[in-house]
DNA sequence: CAATAAAAGATAGGTTGCTATGCAATTGCC
DNA sequence: GGCAATTGCATAGCAACCTATCTTTTATTG
């Protein structure tokens, strides 16, 4: 019948001793890949549902994190910093200047860009949105000490450097 | 003009003495929630590309997990055990099917029910799609310590179940 | 037993991500 | 100067998420 299975017990944390022969804990709770994945999703629905309030999304979040530090970007500056590809920013840029966040105006040095400037509403979503992404990790990060979250954020980029540059086995 | 910002030098690597003023890193680095969405990008994308030649997706991969280790699961259990919502799984149930990875049969015993089983092709996949998935994790993990892999999934877990039962702070 | 509630699944519509492709503007090279 | 390569951006099409809603079947309950 498969167990409903709602998230295996928080590692690390005191278990009462198991009634069960010790089922040992399905391969995918020891994948690296599987855990970051389940994870992101948690993380994405959690800031989802604490800006919707706010008109955001969460796809919008990085960009705008991006524009509260530098306004004025062209997309392809904005895909570099937020590392996705060229067309998902295309696109987010779109709902983004629907949605009245953002304004493009074309760079009168290459005509090919368009600077992407942040409008009064733009601007006016940055404390409620930061405060709310804070909530969200403050929330995640409970019963961690700082030094099991700094060693976590080291383990992470240190993940994202060595999967960067690594493309599939090449058939050499 | 913004730099290239091609991901922030792997943390814990010794680097050159900086050269610039020592320009902190930006904050979304020190977000969880930002890092593990960078992180779980970088993985999906290093795993589509090594089973897109068995014909496999990235979101087909957790249910064939599920299947694999008990074939014949209704399509409310993959939900459960994969954690996505119901439409999202009955989107990749049909494409599933469609692709020949599995076929859903009528649940005699109860007849809102239908039960996926895996086909040959289905069954077939396992072994290959495994090793990418295990290439996938080590590759990703170059230069942590077992320790620090184990570690970081007990974070990982903690982190999950506390966004698991946590709805947005109610207006209350 | 009949009416209602709950559960399983499908469908519609939206956002975020990807690849592949096309077009226009700029740069490089002869 | 002129032509090719590169760069910046848009569009099309698909996969994987989500919420909201509907239908059908089973379970509950008066």
């Amino acid at each position: 019948m498969a167990k409903p299975e709602p998230a295996p017990a928080p590692a690390g944390t005191a278990q009462p001793p198991p009634a069960e022969p010790a089922r040992p804990l399905p391969w995918r709770y020891e994948s690296s890949g599987y855990m970051i994945n389940l994870a992101a999703r948690l993380f994405e629905r959690a800031l989802a549902e604490r800006i919707a309030p706010l008109g955001l999304t969460t796809g919008q979040f990085p960009v705008l994190l991006a524009l509260w530090e530098r306004d004025g970007l062209a997309q392809s500056e904005l895909v570099r910093i937020v590392r996705v590809e060229q067309p998902t920013m295309a696109q987010i840029l779109s709902r983004m200047e629907r949605d009245g966040l953002i304004a493009r105006a074309a760079d009168p040095d290459d005509r090919r860009r368009a600077l992407v400037r942040l409008t009064a509403r733009g601007w006016s979503v940055q404390a409620p949105a930061v405060a709310a992404a804070h909530e969200v990790n403050r929330l995640a990060g409970r019963g961690l000490s700082d030094a099991q979250t700094r060693e976590f954020l080291a383990v992470l980029m240190q993940m994202s450097a060595n999967l960067s540059c690594a493309a599939a086995p090449g058939p050499t």
